[in-house]
DNA sequence: GTTGAAAGCTTCAAGAC
DNA sequence: GTCTTGAAGCTTTCAAC
């Protein structure tokens, strides 16, 4: 093969193609409903038992499921509150970056951090009570941190919320 | 009790004290793990079988516990990108906000829909393939709609993300 | 890939405290 | 509210095709 200088085609699995339509389907059921019995989703995907077992062993054991949860509404536990929090640092070097990224992910009220392109730095997506509770996170978060700038956003109401993903 | 014209406390339940100790400590065991049997969360929780049982179908029948799904992870699937859309609209009519929310809301590589608060109207998460694919939901998602603005925002890298609530 | 079957758990209802 | 008991059903494994 010719070197052309450009990236190589990645060393392992192309992405989703180490699975065939019916590992789909079995994804699609199981992001959906993880209640379902093997029976039931053996029977839908049109697989016997054994085999329908064997893959969702194998879809668990190769980390594509990456676990089994059960979702809580948050409304109902008192926290009626998500703010999503764009924020953009001072500070560049790599080892205030990896502090940074340490110290927010350990806030319990931070359910999502993300790094983004652009001109956000982080993105985090915060659950609390109220705006007190709020408050209160806010001043823990920029408590000795040097941050240029930070925006948050409030929720007022959810529209749509999944955690299935569009699995082709 | 005097009239203070401040508004009243909810009619209903005060939200997350309908559930005592017991019940959290289910949730939040559950919110990490929906595979744990019976058996375990009852030792866990210190109950014996039956009621730790009752309490899980209650927790289910009522709305707090919405569902129990599997978590796919989303590079594995081929869908390695995730963009946060913020769109502010033109109209704010309530026939077009409708229009606009039942439209937004059918599309699956829309994962989340939130109307918000501030200068952003709505936030989307979107997960999509790559950015060829981006591009192709962008095209559909502008496409008749008539948008003030439209600011797209990628997430380079995952560093936190969890469907676990901070449950108190 | 398939079927069939057996062992061991888990779930859930019933009845008592 | 809690506990114990027991039946029914499910998961999981295995043998055989």
């Amino acid at each position: 093969m010719p070197d052309t200088g450009l990236p190589h085609a990645p060393p392992v699995p192309p992405p989703g193609r180490e699975l065939d339509e019916t590992d789909r389907r079995i994804l699609r059921l199981l992001q959906d409903d993880a209640t379902l019995s093997i029976a039931e989703i053996a029977d839908r995907v049109g697989l016997s038992q054994s085999p329908c077992w064997k893959r969702i062993q194998r879809l668990e054991a190769t980390g594509v499921i990456m676990r089994r949860v059960a979702l809580v509404a948050p409304e109902r536990v008192g926290l009626g509150l998500t703010v999503y929090v764009a924020v953009e640092t001072a500070d560049h070097s790599a080892q205030w970056l990896a502090d940074f990224t340490e110290r927010i992910s350990a806030l319990p009220e931070v359910v999502e951090l993300h790094r983004m392109a652009g001109d956000v730095d982080y993105l985090l997506r915060v659950v609390v009570a109220d705006m007190a509770a709020y408050d209160a996170f806010y001043r823990r978060l920029i408590d000795g941190l040097a941050l240029k700038k930070v925006t948050s956003r409030f929720v007022m109401e959810r529209l749509k919320a999944t955690t299935a993903l569009p699995i082709p």
